[in-house]
DNA sequence: AGACATTTTTTGACATATCAGATCGACTCC
DNA sequence: GGAGTCGATCTGATATGTCAAAAAATGTCT
C-alpha cells in the first residue's frame, strides 16, 4: 500500500539515471546550449542534474566516443569545437554506412518491408503537408531506421547515431532557420523505396548517395552564415 | 618510503587504469580466453586483475558499446555471442567505412603520402618473405591507418576498431589455423596504392572494395571449422 | 618588473560503500 | 507432487570518499 504501484509510476527504474543524464547532456550540446568549449566540471553537472558524479562520469566516457566532449585526463572536460573537417568526415560516414545498409536491404527486403517504407513514405508526405517540421525530422529518422532493420544491420544505427552528433549540431541550426528540402527529400526517399522494390541493390545505393550527398550538404553548412558563427576558427 | 615508487608498477600515471583493462579484457575477450556465454562480474574481474570495480566498469561500458560484452542490468554482465550475422555486419560495415576512407584518401593524398604508403608495402612484403605473420598483421594496420589519416579521418578508425571487434575473435581462428593470403593481401594494398597514385578516387573505393570483399571473407569463415565450434547456434 | 619556484585549488581517476533489482532455490499451500 | 511464493544472495547501479596530477594563484628572487 505504501508503495505507488500505479499512482504515477515515474519507473525509477525503467530507465537507467545514466542513460537519462547521457541523453540530457548531448541534448545540452547538440542544441548548442552548451557552446563549443564550455567547460564541464563532472562534479557541477552532477549537483547541477541532481546525481552524483557516477553516472555523469559515464555519460562523458560515451559523449567523448562519439566526440562531442573531449576529456583531458587531470585536467577538465570540454564540449568539443565544431570543425568543418569533423563536419564532412562525419558526413561521409554517414553516407558510406547508409550505402551499405540501402544495398543490403534492398536484397533482403520482403514484401511486407517495402509496404511498411511506403507508408512511412506517406506519412512523410502527411507530415510535410501539415508543416510539422518535427514529426518529418522523426519519420526520416524513423526511414532510415526501418532501412538498417531490413539490412539486418543493428550496429549501423549505432555507428550512424554516433557519427550523426556532430552533425547535428550545425544541422539543427540550419533547420532553425527555417530552411527546409522536404519535398526533395519525399522524392529522394521514393527513389529509395523504388530501388529496394526492384530489389537492385547498386540503385539503392545510389540512390542513397544522392540522398546523402555530403558535398551538396556540406557547401550547405558552409554557407551558413549561423554556423560560422559557431565553428572554430581554422587556427587551433 | 613506505609508498613504492620504483617497485613494480612503473608509471601508474603513464596509462589509465581503466584503458589497460579495457584492453586487457578485449584481448581475454577476442583470443577466445574468455568465450562467448562467459559471465564476467565485475566485482571478479577487478579482484582478479588488481583494481578496483570501477575502472572495470568504465572498461564494461566501452566494450558494451563495440558489441563484445552484453550487460544485463541487475543481472551480470557476459561474453557476447559470436553470430554470423554480427560477424557480416561488420564486415560490410568495415567495407563500407574503408572504401569511403579509400576515395578520399585519393583525393588528397600528397606525394610524401604516397611514398610513405608504398614504403609500408615494402616492409609487408619483407615481413610476408620473413614469415613474421605478427609484422604482417600489425603492417596491415598501418596500411590501413595510414590510408584513414592521409584522409582525415580520425573518426573512421574508431569506428574501425569498433567493428573488428566483431570480426577479430573469428579471424584470430582462422589465423591460427595457418592459413594466409599475404601475397595477396599485398597485390591488393598496391593496387589501392596505385589507384592513390593516380589520384583514382573511384579507382581507390573499388580496390578497396576488392580487399575486404565480405562475402568472400565471410564465405571462408563460415567454412573454417574452428570458427563453427565457437559460434552460438541459430535457435537462441 | 619579470621569470621562476611554490603553494593552493580544482579536477578527474580510482576506491569504497550503499542500494535496489534480478535470480534461484527452498518452502508452503493446494 | 507441483505451482506459486517468499527470501537469501548475487549483481550491477549509484552515491560518496580519497588521492594525485594539473592548472592557477601566490610568493620570491634577481
Amino acid at each position: 500500500m505504501s508503495k505507488n504501484v500505479s499512482d504515477a509510476p515515474l519507473r525509477p527504474s525503467e530507465v537507467p539515471v545514466s542513460q537519462r543524464v547521457y541523453e540530457q547532456i548531448r541534448e545540452s550540446i547538440i542544441s548548442l546550449e552548451w557552446k563549443p568549449g564550455t567547460k564541464l566540471s563532472e562534479k557541477d553537472v552532477a549537483s547541477e542534474i541532481g546525481v552524483s558524479k557516477t553516472p555523469v562520469r559515464e555519460a562523458f566516457i560515451r559523449l567523448s566516443e562519439e566526440g562531442l566532449i573531449e576529456i583531458r585526463p587531470k585536467s577538465g572536460s570540454y564540449v568539443s569545437e565544431i570543425s568543418f573537417e569533423k563536419v564532412y568526415e562525419c558526413l561521409m560516414l554517414r553516407r558510406a554506412i547508409e550505402m551499405a545498409v540501402a544495398a543490403e536491404a534492398a536484397n533482403r527486403r520482403t514484401t511486407l518491408d517495402l509496404v511498411n517504407l511506403q507508408q512511412l513514405v506517406e506519412r512523410q508526405v502527411e507530415a510535410a503537408g501539415a508543416g510539422d517540421g518535427v514529426a518529418f525530422f522523426e519519420l526520416d529518422r524513423d526511414f532510415h531506421q526501418a532501412l538498417a532493420n531490413i539490412a539486418a544491420m543493428p550496429s549501423a544505427i549505432r555507428l550512424v547515431h554516433m557519427v550523426r552528433g556532430a552533425v547535428s549540431r550545425v544541422q539543427r541550426l540550419r533547420i532553425s532557420r527555417g530552411e527546409n528540402r522536404h519535398l526533395q527529400v519525399i522524392e529522394e526517399h521514393r527513389a529509395i523505396v523504388a530501388a529496394m522494390e526492384s530489389r537492385d541493390a547498386s540503385a539503392a545505393s545510389a540512390a542513397m548517395d544522392a540522398h546523402l550527398n555530403c558535398v551538396e550538404m556540406f557547401a550547405k553548412i558552409i554557407r551558413s552564415p549561423e554556423v560560422q558563427e559557431h565553428v572554430t576558427p581554422k587556427a587551433s
